[in-house]
DNA sequence: CCAAGAACTGAACAACTATTCAGAGCGAAT
DNA sequence: ATTCGCTCTGAATAGTTGTTCAGTTCTTGG
C-alpha cells in the first residue's frame, strides 16, 4: 500500500465535515431547512455536490446531525442553567427560560429543527433530540415535585406540553413578529416562563418571584440584552 | 348561447366538488398530508386527475380549503361548547376541552391540518385558521380576566402558548402512543385541559373542580367515550 | 519522480407528482 | 334530432432536486 491516512488528512476530512455540517446549519439560520440544499450547500462549503455524499449518506443524515447538534448545544445550555440554580424550583424556571432564550435568539433555526417541513425524513431525529430535552425538563419537575413545590402530575405529559407552549408562543406563525426587539424579547420570555411554571403549579406570586429571579441571572441578561 | 346551467347541473357541480374535498379528507385522516396527492384522491372521488383542476386551482388551493373547512367544524365545536358554560372560567375550561377532544378524536387529521410537511404553500392558510382559533381561545381567557377570575395578561400570547401546548402534548411527536384507548384519551384531556387552566393562572384547586366539571358534560363525555 | 489509491468534481441521471391540453362525452335548448 | 358549448378524461409534459459515477486531481510512501 502506497498510501494511507495520514493524521494530516484526517484532520482535514474532519475539517470539511464541519464544514459542511455549519454551512447547513448557516443555511438554515438564514432560510430555514427549504435553504438546505445539497448544491447551495455544497457551495457555501466549498466543495461539490458530489463530495457531499462522501460525508453524509444522504441528506436525510446531513438534516439529521444537524438537528441533534443543534440540540446537543440547547440541552447543555438547559443543565448548566439548571444545575447553577439554588433549588428544584428555580432549576425549573432556569430550564425553561433557558430553552425560552435559545430558541428567540435563533427563531429561523429553532423553527427549522423543530416543525419546518422537510422534504426528507427526518422524523426520528427531530423525536430523539425532543425526547431527550424534553427528558430533561421533566426531570426538573419531577424534582420539584419531590421536593414538595409543586403537585404530583404525568411529568412527561407536562414536559411536552411546556415545550408545545414554548415554540408555538416564540417561534410557531402566531408568534407576535417584533419578537427582534430586545425589551419586547425579555418580555415574552417572561410571559412564556410564568405560564410555564404556573402549568406545572407554582402558585402565580411564586412564580413570578422566580422569573424575575432568572431575569437577574448574567447568562439570561447577557443572551436577553438586558 | 344554447347551452345554461340549470339547476340540475349547478347542484351537480357543487356536489362534485364537495366530493373531491371529502375525498381529500378522507385521505388526510387516513395517511396524512402526504396522501392527499392529485391522482389518489381524484380515483376516491370518482373523477379523473384532471377534474380536480376544473374545482381547484392548485393543490395548494385544494389543501387550503381543507384546513379552512376542518378548522371551521371545530372553531364552531369551541363555541358552541363555551356559550353552553355558566360563566367565563368554565366557559374556558369548556373552550380548551373542546379543542383537546376535537385533536385527539381525530389525531392524524388534527397532525396534517397543524404541521404535518406539506409540498406546496398552505402556511397561509394555516396561519388563518389558527389565528381564528386561538382569537377564540384569547376572547374566552379576555372575558375571565375582566370578569376578575384570573390576573391581567397577554391573552393573545397565552391563547397561543395553550393551544402549542394541547396541540404538542396530544399530536406531537413526543405525544403518548396509546391515545386510542378511551380511558388514557380521558386522562390525556384532564392532563392538560388542568395545565391550560393553571397556566392563564387558575389556582389549582379551582381549576381541577373546572375539569371535573368538562368531563361530566354530555358533549365531552359522548365525544371521550367516558 | 513515480505508482497506487483515495478524494473530489460536476454534469448527467432518476424519480416523483403537479399540471396541462387535445380530444371525447354529455346536457340544454331549439 | 341536432348543434353548441361546457365538462371530463388521462396520457403526456414539465420542473424540481437528490443522487450517482466516470474521469480528474491530490496525497502518500518508495
Amino acid at each position: 500500500m502506497v498510501y494511507r491516512r495520514t493524521h494530516q488528512v484526517v484532520k482535514r476530512l474532519a475539517a470539511r465535515r464541519s464544514a459542511i455540517l455549519a454551512a447547513a446549519r448557516e443555511a438554515a439560520a438564514e432560510g430555514g431547512m427549504a435553504a438546505v440544499q445539497i448544491a447551495p450547500v455544497a457551495v457555501r462549503a466549498n466543495v461539490a455536490a458530489g463530495t457531499v455524499y462522501r460525508y453524509f449518506p444522504s441528506k436525510a443524515d446531513l438534516i439529521s446531525e444537524l438537528i441533534a447538534e443543534v440540540s446537543r448545544d440547547e440541552l447543555a445550555a438547559i443543565r448548566r442553567a439548571a444545575d447553577a440554580a439554588p433549588g428544584p424550583s428555580s432549576a425549573l424556571a432556569a430550564a425553561v427560560t433557558t430553552v425560552a432564550v435559545h430558541t428567540l435568539s435563533q427563531r429561523r433555526l429553532a423553527w427549522g429543527i423543530l416543525a419546518e417541513p422537510v422534504d426528507v425524513d427526518v422524523s426520528a431525529s427531530r423525536l430523539a433530540s425532543r425526547r431527550e430535552i424534553a427528558g430533561e425538563i421533566a426531570a426538573r419537575i419531577e424534582a420539584a415535585v419531590r421536593a414538595g413545590h409543586l403537585p404530583a402530575q404525568d411529568t412527561a405529559l407536562a414536559a411536552t406540553a411546556l415545550l408545545g407552549a414554548l415554540h408555538e408562543a416564540l417561534v410557531g406563525p402566531l408568534a407576535p413578529d417584533n419578537l427582534e426587539d430586545p425589551a419586547k424579547m425579555r418580555d415574552a420570555v417572561q410571559t412564556v416562563t410564568l405560564l410555564a411554571l404556573r402549568a406545572v403549579g407554582v402558585m402565580d406570586a411564586r412564580a413570578r418571584g422566580l422569573v424575575v429571579q432568572q431575569t437577574l441571572l448574567p447568562t439570561a441578561k447577557a443572551l436577553v440584552g438586558a
